[in-house]
DNA sequence: AATTGACCGTACTGTACGGTCAATTTACTG
DNA sequence: CAGTAAATTGACCGTACAGTACGGTCAATT
């Protein structure tokens, strides 16, 4: 009732605040990541963060709105990768589509990546627009980056004309031929030179039926 | 001690408890596809199959027991699978690829192997050979399959030469370009026009890279 | 008719979880 | 330093689970 000047009891502790409120989300992506969503307990959480659990449901009113926050960072931050990978500025285009192709293929090989891969699809069903933010902030830019190349090139008359983005779709298919599955699947780790030799040979399927 | 012919004992009534044995399969594939492993629960398979949960730790020794004896039935129905959709008597190649494809492509899209996949790829990480024979007894005999037509065009000249095993692969992979993954995802379920056309365009680019 | 053993229903144990709360500590303010 | 509001704690609650125990039923065998 009495309260004047409300305004400046806002910013009183915000920076230990959101460095807190950091902290836990890494701890929880650790967690999420190893241990998938039904398995992580906010109890383990709590005790890894250093914290009790009270002061976790302090920050996160549940489960699952921890579980979004943190997803919703991941998201940003693989949103953010997409632009590293797929600046190229080769002119030569099978020297460019190796150079996007390696760091690309890598990128989605990666343990970090891969964990992603298996939690949104374990927790798809459950939480429906989580597979959708994920797939429009994630693989959809990535893929419409790599469409953008295409369809110049397809405009200046290098490559056949057709669906740019469905030509990048099936190049990034390409690149993965078996690898990603295995890896997912647990059966066995892509080595380096079998990384190289998919992107070499996507490249080269690629331009056989793309090139003009 | 005093038992004599123990043997006569043991077929006494081997099918009663046989066909109850496939019905609770039957009831936990039915609870684990679509509940997935952590969130299935033995007290509701019990109640789904008609029975008590006594009965049901009479046939399984625990819930880990059941789900392999599941996947164990499970994989080898997808292997008989693969049998079907690669037996192709077209003597043209395109037509040959184009008939399998379609096939398979429809079956990788099902619902029921959907709900395999998601299920292997949450559960791969702990229990690593679950994994393996999926692999081993799912996508990796049909692809050896496929694989076996295509070193007989490549030896027949009719295509080019090279690794059957990942041109195989590769086309698999064509095959999918994009609806695997965002039906994976819960983003969208891929349509029949969809499907065609992916069908039409992965065996058009695999013949640019291969054909003779 | 007697016997067997699989089966049912239910209640139970122990454990682990998500989430809550009153009490306490900490950190800032006048 | 005193006062106060926020931050933190850890014990606690209700619930749900895997797995166990047991008295009683019933259909097939002997």
């Amino acid at each position: 009732m009495t309260d004047v000047n409300v305004s400046k009891i806002e910013p009183i502790q915000r920076k230990g605040r959101d460095a807190r409120r950091q902290a836990i989300i890494d701890v929880a992506r650790e967690v999420f990541l190893t241990e998938g969503y039904a398995a992580a307990s906010m109890s383990e959480i709590a005790a890894r963060v250093g914290g009790s659990k009270g002061t976790l449901y302090n920050y996160f009113p549940s489960k699952e709105a921890l579980f979004a926050a943190f997803m919703g960072a991941e998201c940003q931050i693989e949103g953010t990768m997409a632009h590293q990978i797929n600046d190229a500025e080769e002119a030569d285009i099978a020297a460019a589509l190796t150079s996007i192709g390696g760091r690309l293929l890598r990128f989605i090989l990666s343990d970090k990546v891969q964990a992603i891969h298996r939690l949104v699809i374990a927790e798809a069903p459950r939480l429906p627009e989580l597979g959708r933010t994920f797939y429009e902030e994630g693989p959809r830019k990535g893929v419409t980056m790599l469409c953008d190349h295409i369809e110049r090139w397809m405009d200046e008359g290098r490559l056949k004309h057709g669906d740019p983005f469905r030509a990048a779709e099936q190049f990034g298919e390409l690149l993965k031929a078996g690898l990603h599955h295995r890896k997912l699947w647990a059966v066995a780790d892509p080595t380096e030179a079998q990384i190289d030799s998919n992107v070499t040979e996507a490249v080269r399927i690629f331009l056989a039926a793309y090139a003009a």
